[in-house]
DNA sequence: TGCTCATATGAATGTATCTTCAGATGAGGG
DNA sequence: CCCTCATCTGAAGATACATTCATATGAGCA
């Protein structure tokens, strides 16, 4: 009510935009889960996990990271239900649970697929 | 080629995983603009640039933030040509110009009007 | 010309985040 | 029972980031 008027130009502008513009919570809860996406490891952990479920030392193996490492990062995402886990005997099976992530990974990797045609010797791996 | 041969459990998955893996600059690339919309402030920028330019005090006032801040968060965005810069004046009206992160804002927003009940480490308040 | 306003910038501060190391837990095999 | 292996955890160090303050630019106006 209060946020929307101090100094403005186009008043009616700004009141319609505060009016479309999404709960504190929703924003902060939307940018949490951009964060988790922005780090290029845990891009390469998701994106390994989109064709199904890994155990921890694979998923290492696959992303080039530390085994310390992936679980850290398995356990942010694990606690914001992002993956889940399968025990069996010693394994942790990982797999993507949340179908809101899968989306926006798809979409996000849809077009950066687009981009890498600026860079033709690059073809997926090393 | 060894950066997927360590020690695996499912080699042929493994090895697989890392065929679709995309290149390490894409993976880079697309963190890098998830990242950039992992900040609320920056959020509520962009999504106040969904409906149509606005100009730096209209945005502030939006966004409940000081207009020094705004700038500097429209500078960032802008040199990852996520937003442009229309002059009029004294006036600096700015829009959103990467329909690609357009189209993750609205799958995202989509999503959280529906999913800000399950999160954990939100200790249930209203 | 001199003044004000809108925006832009740089530097500094504090905070968050990633990575690594060392050790802990818990299952399986001899 | 003891030992190994897969995973997990906590703490520490380094790095990156957001926010603020002070100031610069540059347009309009008197």
């Amino acid at each position: 009510m209060d946020g929307c008027a101090a100094k403005v130009v186009d008043a009616d502008r700004v009141a319609a935009v505060c009016e479309r513009m999404p709960a504190a919570e929703d924003l902060t809860d939307t940018a949490d889960i951009f964060g988790l996406l922005s780090d290029p490891n845990r891009l390469r952990l998701l994106v390994a996990l989109l064709d199904g479920e890994l155990c921890v030392c694979d998923l290492a193996a696959v992303t080039g990271q530390s085994e310390s490492a992936v679980s850290h990062a398995l356990r942010l995402l694990r606690a914001h239900r992002i993956v889940a886990a399968r025990r069996s005997g010693r394994m942790a099976y990982y797999r993507l649970e949340d179908p809101h992530v899968r989306m926006l990974l798809d979409l996000a990797l849809a077009h950066t697929e687009h981009t890498d045609a600026i860079h033709p010797e690059r073809g997926g791996n090393t």
